[in-house]
DNA sequence: ATGTTGACATTGA
DNA sequence: TTCAATGCCAACA
């Protein structure tokens, strides 16, 4: 692909589903490197001026680690509140019920 | 040019 | 079970 590894990225990133997240274990696996999920997370940081949903994207465990990067942890969690994504008392996404997968769809 | 860091994940002990 | 070490790719010092 002529894309580099970010771009790859991005255009997983774009293609998430409105109330769907992923994690950067899924992305990085599709792209064929399950261990790269670093690479991903710092694609997305690279991505702050591009019209990425970066919010849709959290970690294995559904924690907004990203939150912070957004200039708050409410921040990040009230966008995927307003795209109907649900979270659990820790304050973690239910990737069980919105976890969306790049191969999946 | 080399070494370290960074929005993570997985495996081994 | 929890903790530590390793892998991945790119940018920064």
């Amino acid at each position: 692909m002529d894309a580099d590894f970010f771009d790859r990225v991005w255009e997983v990133v774009d293609r998430i589903p409105r109330g769907r997240v992923t994690t950067y274990g899924h992305i990085a696996g599709y792209l064929g490197s399950r261990s790269a999920a670093r690479t991903v997370g710092w694609a997305l940081g690279a991505a702050k001026n591009t019209p990425l949903p970066c919010h849709r994207v959290v970690n294995r465990h559904g924690a907004l680690t990203a939150a912070q990067r957004f200039g708050g942890p409410h921040v990040m969690s009230d966008m995927l509140r307003n795209e109907g994504v649900e979270f659990d008392d820790e304050g973690c996404v239910r990737l069980d019920l919105h976890l969306w997968d790049p191969a999946g769809e």
